[in-house]
DNA sequence: GGATATTAGTAACATCTGTTACTGATCTCC
DNA sequence: GGAGATCAGTAACAGATGTTACTAATATCC
């Protein structure tokens, strides 16, 4: 972590000429973020397309009924973990659910606290409509790929993932 | 343009096993949309972080300056299209700019529908203070990746936001 | 064993963002 | 040359999202 970001000067990849750091101002089409950005929302509305327009749901509501189909019935706190979600977005998604009664909440026996989130037949219903929809525009996207194409995007991404990830702990 | 999305059936990769289209279920860790949201929503705030808790600026404002300072003085609608800015947080981000005293405007001689719009010393300077800290993120970013691995990501990303474009234009 | 901290979940507010519809300016083409 | 389409930009509303602070339940540890 010995990488400091208050200034551009590091010196990198050594096999490379000196200094040109990639380029010393900033074009926003081959910015990574802004591409990760805009391409990530791209594919995000497309999907949303589905469960938004069609189906009714927001995002943090797909999200959470994706979260509860793979976990079988949790708590909220468990929900947000595993999908990317706060707290708040969390209590919405499933209040939300439960209104349009794809969920049912129980109190938790042991822990007043936390409530057992249990999906309906409607909910799985629902993600069985869904789920298919939504695999096939992955499956979309990923065609033009080989199969080393995919595992070198899978590799390159875990990779931006970890660093993105020590990035926001420097903060 | 010959593939359908309303079905998942689709005669893909030849070389490959027959039908095992790449999952039958959903998995939220693994799942291409999912992950690549996920990335740009973290890569978004460490550089948020710097615009906007350090500066003050929206995301909208930022992108419109960086895309000044890259167009030089030009019409809302081309800092629209260069940055990926819907009209409207076009429009709202130029009012931002310019009640912080980061750029004027002025009507354009020939058209009076649009305006010019230049950047002031300040909105310069406050570009040239934050662009280095930003580059220095994604510098940060790719740093782990060889000559190779990143000419490599380009190309899946490429691939990928063509792949996308197709995608939406289907709706 | 009881004051204090921590945790799950939510209410209430402020802010951001998307949508629709409007104004004024220019273009089109009969 | 003028009625109607189109275009740049914005106002105004509605919905979504982030933030702060609260309630109620449980843990901690002196």
């Amino acid at each position: 972590m010995s990488v400091e970001v208050n200034q551009v000067s590091m010196p990198k990849h050594p096999a490379a000429k000196a200094p040109p750091e990639q380029q010393t101002s900033l074009h926003l089409q081959s910015f990574l973020p802004y591409r990760l950005v805009v391409l990530a929302d791209q594919v995000s509305h497309c999907i949303a397309h589905i469960y938004s327009d069609r189906f009714n749901l927001t995002r943090p509501e797909w999200r959470a009924l994706v979260a509860l189909v793979e976990l079988g019935p949790v708590s909220a706190t468990e929900i947000a973990a595993h999908s990317t979600l706060d707290k708040m977005s969390t209590s919405r998604a499933i209040k939300g659910l439960e209104e349009k009664g794809y969920l049912r909440r129980a109190d938790a026996a042991e822990d007043r606290r936390n409530k057992i989130i249990n999906l309906t037949a409607a909910g799985r219903g629902l993600y069985n409509k869904i789920a298919p929809l939504v695999l096939a525009q992955e499956t979309y996207l990923l065609e033009i790929f080989s199969a080393d194409e995919r595992s070198m995007l899978d590799r390159l991404l875990r990779g931006l993932e970890q660093r993105a990830q020590d990035l926001q702990k420097q903060n």
